[in-house]
DNA sequence: GGCGCAGGATAACGGCGTTAACTTATCGGG
DNA sequence: CCCGATAAGTTAACGCCGTTATCCTGCGCC
C-alpha cells in the first residue's frame, strides 16, 4: 500500500482555472475513499499525492479536512437523490412510493457505506454546523419525501392533520435506523435486507394510517 | 484546556495488583469522553497524563485504542441494560412495556451520544471485528428486547408465527434511527424527541399487530 | 519587457498511535 | 538476609497526521 509517488503529469492550472483543482481533489478523495472504505485512511497528503500536489495546496480549496470530505459526500448524495426519485417515477399508489424510495434509500446507504456514514453518522466540530437543516434540505432527497408523505395525506392513505414534514422524519428514522445499523454491525446475523426493509416500512405504514396524528406536546401539560 | 501535568500522587502497583491499572485507565477515558464530548479529543496520551502515567503503559492493559474505547462504552452500556430493563418493571402490557423500553433507550442515547456513537454508529477495523453478534447478545438489552417481544406474541398482542428475533430488530432499528439522528443531526429542528417516540412507536407497534409477519425470501422467488 | 498576482512549493510545528529497549521495585526461595 | 526473576512500569524514537507561515514562479496584461 506505498503511497503512490504521484502521477507527476500534472502542470499548474491557468490563470483563470485555479478551480480545476478543486474538482481534481475531489475526484480523488471520492476514489480514495471508495477504494480504502475507510474515512481514517484518507488523508489530505495522501489525496495530494493521488492528484500531483503539495498537501497545502489543498487547503488554497478547501478550509480543512472536514469540508473536504463532507463537499465530497455531498456530492455524493446528490446521486442518492437522483436514484430516490429514479425509483418513485412511475408508481401511482403514493404509500407504494413511500416504499420504493424507502428501498432505494436503503439499498443506496448500503452500496455507498462509507460516505453514508460521514454524512449522517458524525456530528463533531464544524462538521455539525455544516449539517445543518438548510444543507440537509438542499440535498433535496428529504424534501422530495415529504412532498411524496404530503401526497399520501391528499390521497387519503393517511388520516387527516398528519403533518407531512413529521412523518417524512419518522419515515426517515426507519430506513436510517436500519441503514445505519446493517452498515456498522454486519456481523449480526441479518435476515434479508431488502425483504426487511419491506416489512419495517409496511408495518410503519399501515401503523401511521391507524394510529392518530403526531401531536406536539406543547400544552399536553400546560407548563410542567 | 492545558494538559494536566498529572495528579503526580500515583505510584506503582504491587505484585498482583497490575489490574489496578487497568480499571483506572478506563475511569480517565470515560471521564475525558464525557468532559469533552469527544472521540478525537480523547488520546492515549491524555488518558495517561489523566492516570498519571507514560504513554505506552496503556499498551499494557489493551492491545490499542480501538479496544480501549470499546472497553470503557461497553461498560457503559451494560447501564443501557440497566436502564431499560428498569424501565420496565411493574409494566403489565407487554406492548407498554415495548414502548417503554424504547423511550429509555432513545433517552439513554441522548444522555451519552458520545459514547452512543462510538459502540454504534463506527465500523472501521477491529471495531467490527469487536462488535459481532456474541458481543452485542453479551450486552444483553438486546436478548431482553427479544424476550419482551416474545411475550407480546405469547400474550397475542402480536400475530402468530412472528419471529421475536426479527422484530426485536425492527424496533431497535426505529429507536436506533431516531437516536442517531437526533444526535448527529442536532440542528435540524425537531419535534419533541420523547412525543415523536412514543407516536412512531405507537405506529410501529400497531403496524406490527396489523400486518402478516415477516418471512424470509428464501424461496418467494424460487432461484431469482 | 517588466511586473502583479494566481497558483502553487518548502519547511516546519505540534500532536498522534505505537514499538523496541531499557529500568526499577517487589517478592518468593535459598 | 539477600538475591535474582519478573511484574510494572519508563525513555526514546518512528512515521504518520492536519495545519500554518513563508517563499517561489511563471502566466498574462500594460
Amino acid at each position: 500500500m506505498s503511497r503512490a509517488p504521484a502521477p507527476a503529469g500534472r502542470t499548474r492550472a491557468r490563470r483563470g482555472e485555479g478551480e480545476l483543482l478543486h474538482t481534481q481533489i475531489l475526484d480523488a478523495a471520492e476514489q480514495l475513499l471508495i477504494e480504502t472504505g475507510s474515512e481514517e485512511a484518507v488523508s489530505i497528503r495522501r489525496i495530494a499525492d493521488a492528484v500531483g500536489v503539495t498537501p497545502p495546496s489543498i487547503y488554497l480549496h478547501f478550509a480543512d479536512k472536514d469540508e473536504l470530505l463532507f463537499a465530497v459526500c455531498e456530492r455524493e448524495f446528490e446521486e442518492l437523490d437522483r436514484v430516490t426519485e429514479q425509483a418513485a417515477v412511475g408508481v401511482d399508489d403514493p404509500v407504494d412510493e413511500l416504499f420504493k424510495r424507502g428501498k432505494a434509500y436503503v439499498r443506496f446507504g448500503l452500496e455507498h457505506p462509507e460516505q453514508y456514514r460521514i454524512l449522517f453518522l458524525r456530528g463533531g466540530s464544524h462538521a455539525a454546523a455544516a449539517s445543518d437543516e438548510s444543507r440537509i434540505r438542499r440535498a433535496s432527497a428529504f424534501d422530495h419525501m415529504v412532498d411524496a408523505v404530503g401526497r399520501c395525506v391528499t390521497a387519503g392513505a393517511l388520516p387527516d392533520g398528519t403533518d407531512p414534514t413529521t412523518v417524512a422524519l419518522e419515515l426517515w428514522a426507519v430506513v436510517h435506523g436500519l441503514t445505519s445499523l446493517l452498515i456498522s454491525k454486519p456481523m449480526f446475523s441479518w435476515p434479508d435486507a431488502d425483504a426487511l426493509t419491506d416489512h419495517l416500512l409496511m408495518a410503519t405504514c399501515a401503523g401511521l394510517q391507524a394510529v392518530p396524528p403526531f401531536t406536539s406536546p406543547k400544552r399536553r401539560a400546560a407548563r410542567r
